[in-house]
DNA sequence: AATGAATGAGAGTTCATTCAT
DNA sequence: TATGAATGAACTCTCATTCAT
């Protein structure tokens, strides 16, 4: 039987429900963050839920289920935003820093809201750090990166222009997540330049 | 017994504690290669070998202890060279140029050195294409280069500096193993070239 | 609450006792005759009545019980039948053809509602055949068979007598179930001659 | 650890391995037999044979494949007999007498077989009395009769004459394992007579 | 009385590891 | 030392049944 006293309200049918299947949700998110995937059990999750091993099954069909639900939550989040700024930015730096701050903002708001449910003092041995959502809207920025290069970025191999973003954007972020307070500005700041600087020096064509 | 007309190499199965030990390490690179550690299996190592089970443990105590050894064997493989390189430098794009030259290099080698051991013509679908040596090695750039900073690099935030140098050289890197023929030095061109302007460009101190 | 409109009959759902206890029994028939008791499980059978999962208990307490209850109402309506042509026979013959007739004339109408409630054009992978009723009718034909015999059948191995006919009908029933137009007398004429010509050739004792 | 005193010459590789396959077919032929197919779990036949539930899978990669196992070994250790039969007899008659002895032969080996193998006194609630060998022979009968009989039977409903056939072979089988001493033949004899004279008094011809 | 989410025992199966040979 | 069968805990998932609403 789930702890009562973690549940007020338990009453309201309507309220379990959609309370059980966020439960699920944050216990999943934890959990893949902590141990990745391939590690991470059913039961892993659905015990730090406190629910019974087969009411996981209620809600998601399986493991692959839960993690993508986890994925197009974020991508659905993350998607209007990263759309409105390349509607909005006029030329290619103007893109970068606009998808870059977006990703940055993003992740931090998922760090901090990770970090609130955690019990303080606990230690994880297998901290990976990165949720299901936060590689999905990493795969959204990488997608535009990549698709607005080719759309006409600056004139270097595109290829590894886009891994080289992707990779900046990827490791500024997550070194920020670990100070505090969390600087979005300041990061993006750093992976703006980096990226215009960098590319200026770059040799014309590639490929 | 496995059916030795199956095997390869099975006329000349050698019975030697050297050979068996390179044979289980080197399926295990492939293995560890193809599907990343949670998903191969034990069975997966020997399989390719066509030793027994149990002659896996004469060896290692543990899947993990063989996926350290791996590490293990990389890093040490690949730390003097590093270590001369960071002598030979005398300054900080010397030595990033170095290292990044070598990382390459290694990356090439051990890259070509597995596709030499395939059968052609075979399809593996959960190619993950990072074996453990490669991560081992890159987890020694990362640390190089974050000690080099902090012992003089160049005026700007040492944290994430670091961070986008590797994961350039992370990205660039593993974009540049899916190209024929792999052109680790126009690769590190890139790399460098990117990681040398953007720095001249970002502002003096951080954190 | 399921999505009223993907139920047939959903606008008229009757809250009445007796038409739910009809609907579960007339499913759970349905379901145990398609796929096996085993094989059948409680969701499968509520699922066509449209009731929620725990009603399925205020009317039966186990799964089990609503197969007895099915087979009890089989024999309830069927002894009755039976007990009449026993009286009413004065030779053995004529009792056992009255009793196959009436097993037979039963497993006609039994089917014949059974496929009238499926909607057309429906496959079923496992359809068995026998439903719970005919099941239980079996046995009260076999029961009355052995009886019959002992009180004074033909002279011949009772035992053996008893199990060949109540294969007969069986299995002749079974095979007439399959054709069209379902022709009860032309099956219980072959399985009746079968069995006194078959007696008739026997030795007089037994055992 | 399996009980070694059940496992006498337990030493020998071949020998255990060998046994344990005998271990769990018996294991299996008993379980499936006393609680049918669906009823019976692996643990239910792994827990016979004294070893670990992985173990069961050293020998059969399913619950499915052992079923199949037994049935084809019944199968393959009754088809020549039949066919012989088949090729030996020059009508009819002698098929049907030399088909349903060879049955019944098979049936009173294999139940003696079974008996043997359990302890005395013991109870089982569930007795069906039927092994997937008895059940794949019964199949192989069943085939032939029919195929004998569209080759040129008796002039009757062939479909409804080989059900009959059939049923009374399976029927009179099972009550004559049921008596002591088995009485192959004399339950044979019954059989035939009642075949043979049911069918002198049919119709010509049916359908 | 009806609901349907929660329960948890138990199903089939896998696999890292042990150990008798 | 090499072998490979045996082990058993742990896995994903199902389903008869309970119970708060």
């Amino acid at each position: 039987m789930p702890d009562l006293a973690l549940l007020p309200n338990a009453g309201k049918r309507e309220k379990t429900k959609v309370q059980n299947r966020k439960a699920i949700l944050d216990a999943a998110r934890e959990v893949f963050g902590e141990m990745g995937y391939d590690t991470a059990t059913v039961r892993d999750i659905i015990r730090r839920t406190g629910l019974a091993a087969g009411t996981f099954y209620n809600y998601f069909r399986s493991k692959d289920e839960v993690y993508v639900a986890l994925s197009q939550a974020g991508a659905r989040r993350f998607a209007p935003l990263l759309k409105e700024m390349r509607l909005a930015s006029t030329n290619w730096e103007q893109f970068v820093r606009a998808a870059i701050m977006a990703y940055f903002g993003f992740l931090a708001d998922e760090h901090e809201s990770w970090l609130a449910r955690r019990p303080p003092g606990e230690v994880h041995p297998h901290v990976q750090g990165e949720t299901p959502e936060m590689t999905a809207v990493f795969d959204e920025v990488r997608a535009a990166i990549v698709s607005e290069i080719s759309r006409g970025g600056p004139a270097a191999d595109p290829d590894y222009l886009a891994a080289a973003c992707i990779a900046i954007a990827r490791e500024v972020g997550a070194k920020m997540l670990q100070r505090r307070p969390i600087d979005t500005r300041g990061a993006a700041n750093f992976a703006v330049t980096l990226v215009m600087n960098g590319i200026g020096g770059l040799p014309k064509s590639g490929h």
